[in-house]
RNA sequence: GGGCUUGUGGCCUAGCCAGGACAUGGCGUCAGCCUCCUAAGCUGAAUGCCGGGGGUUCAAAUCCCCCCAAGCCCGCCA
């Protein structure tokens, strides 16, 4: 709806200025659309802006299709108020069931998130990536693409190596109840720490690599193996964050399959490629000046080949090719994009996100130095749970539980994809554990007052009649929901959708205390609950997108 | 040393790409609101030379240049 009034306002604009640009913005608190485009017209009309302004804004009011659409000039500045139509259009619109959800989309659309090497549990950093990745993943979904999502899994790298070599030599035992994940990183630490005493180890996990690249059927097991198990473990959190793949791509299989000797092939007959004891890439022509070495001087490939193969085999078979990674692979995502090109492939569209740290310095799985997401997970159901028993403490046992898991995930997922991704983070316990304003609690909260209310109306006519401030206020917002999810797929910020669904939990927390619903009479009862139905279906909507259990009650 | 990113009240944060009307909101502090639809809520108050310095413009948190600080990267690791 907003849209329509956008373009609208836009075309009149255009009509009257003779300007392709016409300078629109968002009014603010002054209006719902402004523009300022009397600065631009001042210079080449050689008036005072608020002169033209106003003669525009006569202008404007005077054609026949302006509607419900009301202009003014204040000052320099022109701004559009909408009117009664749209509040009503508006409203009706956004208690259809699925609203938001925009036309189906031919571009097949693959997003790789997480991608986390299998050598131990996630932690506070790697669900940054998923976090980010799976909402992303929903907006394309809402937003009518068909999207595949996948996770590659990195199993023939050195860390794989150590956690198989680990296993084989080091006979630690999975303890009573322990997950898979963290018994990976149990023996994975170990194994680095008997490393570093004996250097002689590191002969031996060379020629486990080269091993596995020759497709040794043994070496080749035992990785997988060590994989598929730590594996498990992350899809059990994965699960438990509402984050989901639809594919694990195997690493090793673009070497099994022949990909990356092929990639290889076709990167030889490059001007850019050189062939001395190593294979590798010049891209100082585009600025990149670090050697982009493929193979190395023992014949195997580097992980830079079989990333160029994935990533052919995903441009070939997809329109649009998204990839969530962390920002210490900028350098490697640039020398990717600018490589494929070469061969005539698609370069991957890249979301960076910056690093999470803990007080005390980064994280580090070699050290056993980190957060595990589970532990995460763990600590804050503990304080949900805490809080959820002092508030309902009415409720059955089984029923608190479950509040407190769905709290939990919104509490968690919400503090991170509100943070843009550009912003590096510091992690906070007090800050984790806190469920007011501004967290995924605080808009679930929202949610159940909207469907209390509901609840207790019982059936009631739709109506669309809106003049308090707050009602208005909200059915404006609630407009501009299809616009957002829009736009957080254009620009790839899910924060986007964060702030939306904030901001509308807001205006409702306002007008509920403000506007009464039940004890209101008639046609403004009946607008009201329409109102609070809609409140409830974008809010139900908002959250959904945002991997966020929409909770009836809490 | 080079590159990328960030720097917004005591703390956290949006706005910056597409420059315009009093810079968004939260935490914390202080003062209020539960005979009234769930107080995970609402209201009010105090707190800002938008890292620093130049420039462009009628207009700069936003664009350009320089500087400072922090994080990350600069492996025949992934």
């Amino acid at each position: 709806m907003f849209r329509e009034k956008y373009r609208q306002v836009e075309r009149m604009l255009q009509a009257c200025t003779g300007e392709e640009d016409v300078l629109l913005t968002g009014g603010g608190d002054h209006a719902d659309l402004a523009s300022t485009v009397a600065f631009k017209l001042a210079k080449q009309r050689k008036k005072a802006p608020q002169q033209i302004a106003a003669d525009l804004a006569a202008e404007i009011a005077a054609l026949p299709d302006l509607g419900d659409i009301r202009v003014e000039a204040t000052g320099p500045y022109l701004n559009f108020h909408f009117g009664d139509a749209y509040l009503r259009a508006s409203v009706q619109r956004a208690i259809e069931p699925g609203y938001g959800k925009l036309p189906r989309r031919p571009e097949r659309v693959v997003l790789e998130h997480t991608s986390a090497n299998p050598n131990g549990p996630l932690h506070v950093g790697h669900i940054r990536n998923t976090i980010i990745g799976d909402t992303l993943a929903r907006a394309f979904r809402k937003a009518g693409y068909p999207l595949e999502v996948q996770y590659y899994l990195n199993d023939m790298g050195r860390q794989i190596a150590i956690v198989s070599w680990g296993f084989d030599t080091l006979g630690i035992e999975r303890n009573e109840g322990e997950k898979a994940d963290h018994y990976v990183a149990r023996v994975y630490v170990a194994a680095n720490r008997a490393m570093e005493k004996d250097p002689g180890t590191v002969t031996e996990i060379d020629r486990r690599m080269q091993l596995v690249e020759r497709g040794d059927a043994e070496t080749v097991q035992k990785f997988r193996a060590a994989v598929s198990l730590c594996a498990e473990g992350i899809k059990e959190t994965l699960a438990q964050l509402h984050g989901s793949h639809d594919r694990f791509v195997w690493e090793s299989d673009f070497i099994r399959i022949g990909d990356v000797d092929r990639i290889i092939d076709r990167m030889k007959r490059l001007p850019q490629a050189h062939e001395d004891e190593t294979f590798w890439i010049d891209l100082s022509e585009v600025g990149i000046e670090k050697k982009y070495i493929l193979r190395r001087s023992d014949g195997t490939s580097v992980y830079s080949a079989r990333d160029l193969a994935y990533h052919t085999w995903k441009g070939r078979n997809y329109d649009r090719v998204i990839d969530i990674l962390g920002a210490d692979h900028k350098l490697i995502g640039a020398q990717l994009s600018a490589t494929l090109p070469l061969i005539g492939e698609n370069p991957p569209e890249i979301v960076y996100f910056e690093f999470v740290s803990l007080p005390e310095g980064s994280m580090s799985t070699r050290a056993g130095k980190f957060i595990s997401a589970d532990e995460l997970i763990d600590e804050v159901t503990a304080k949900a749970m805490d809080e959820v028993t002092s508030r309902r403490p009415e409720l059955p046992g089984e029923e608190r539980a479950a509040i407190a898991r769905s709290v939990t995930i919104a509490a968690i997922r919400y503090d991170i994809v509100k943070i843009i991704p550009e912003k590096s983070t510091v992690f906070d316990w007090k800050e984790a554990l806190d469920f007011e304003r501004q967290s995924g609690p605080y808009i679930q909260y929202a949610h159940a007052r909207a469907c209390s209310i509901l609840e207790k109306a019982g059936e009631f006519e739709t109506a669309f009649e809106y003049s308090t401030e707050h009602e208005i206020a909200l059915a404006k917002h609630l407009a501009r929901f299809p616009v957002v999810v829009e736009q957080v797929v254009a620009e790839l910020r899910p924060h986007l959708l964060a702030a939306y669904a904030r901001e509308l939990a807001d205006l409702f927390n306002a007008f509920y205390h403000y506007d009464p619903v039940l004890r209101s009479e008639d046609v403004t009862r009946s607008s009201r609950l329409t109102l609070v139905d809609a409140v409830r279906n974008t809010l139900q909507e908002s959250l959904e997108t945002l991997g966020i259990d929409a909770l009836r009650s809490m």
